[in-house]
DNA sequence: CTGAATCCTATGGGATACTG
DNA sequence: CAGTATCCCATAGGATTCAG
């Protein structure tokens, strides 16, 4: 048994999943893509094709080189991304989007397309609701 | 002063959101709609429609009242829901999906087709990079 | 019923330093 | 260059309890 009780922390998702929580189905999809840093890195990785760890790391800006192994390396094992090593010095290691991540972009497009059409709506709404004083009970 | 240093944990999105970080445009987006527990109750509401905090709270089955309510609230700021109370004896409060959250339909529709059409890919290649022994270099 | 308050922990992720 | 290894902390979120 590796677990005794109920894991606190994040459980559900990638876990006891489906358990009965989400009739929603797209939480696998959610998931898989769109975890804090897998978003940018596929973003990155599909505007400016192939490239290395560095170009990547320097890329993104923000990310830790630890960090960025992790999520590669997730999304490798997902098939979204394909790592290729070339045992050279210095090793060189080229990372570049799978067939099955592409297939991800007409989503990204959709994406898109709503935070052009709804955006505004969302901080609209925001300041609305910060305006109106008083919690409500 | 609610901050002093830089916060580690979770910094990006949300705050010092589009800094530079991310040329990734869909940031924002995904920060919005696909966090933890916003697909799952965004899902229920649409699901099965105008409904009051217990019937969110049991149809989706794991979530507990506080984190619901955390949830919730975001949304509602958001624009993603209404809240609706009802002064009362006992008090009753019923949410729905607001016009701005319902925008967001056709989204989950692509991304259900893409659960249906990708998602044995995935599992496929996590048995196959598994099977593969040895790490790689 | 609807939530607010407390307390607590697992997890992600930042910083830094070190190897092959 | 491409990571790994440590250390360490902030945060999300679970459990439980209480209140209007």
């Amino acid at each position: 048994m590796t677990e005794t009780v109920s894991p606190p922390g994040r459980p559900a998702r990638g876990h006891a999943a489906a358990v009965q929580a989400e009739a929603c189905p797209i939480g696998p999809v959610v998931d898989l893509v769109f975890s804090r840093w897998t978003t940018p890195i596929l973003w990155a990785l599909h505007a400016f094709g192939r490239q290395r760890f560095v170009e990547l790391e320097r890329r993104i800006g923000t990310i830790t080189p630890k960090v960025l192994t992790q999520r590669l390396r997730q999304m490798e094992r997902d098939g979204l991304v394909v790592r290729t090593y070339y045992p050279e010095v210095p090793p060189r290691v080229e990372y570049e989007i799978s067939e099955l991540g592409l297939s991800l972009a007409p989503l990204f497009h959709h994406l898109t397309e709503w935070s052009r059409d709804h955006l505004g709506e969302v901080a609209a709404a925001r300041v609305a609701y910060d305006d109106r004083d008083g919690p409500m009970p």
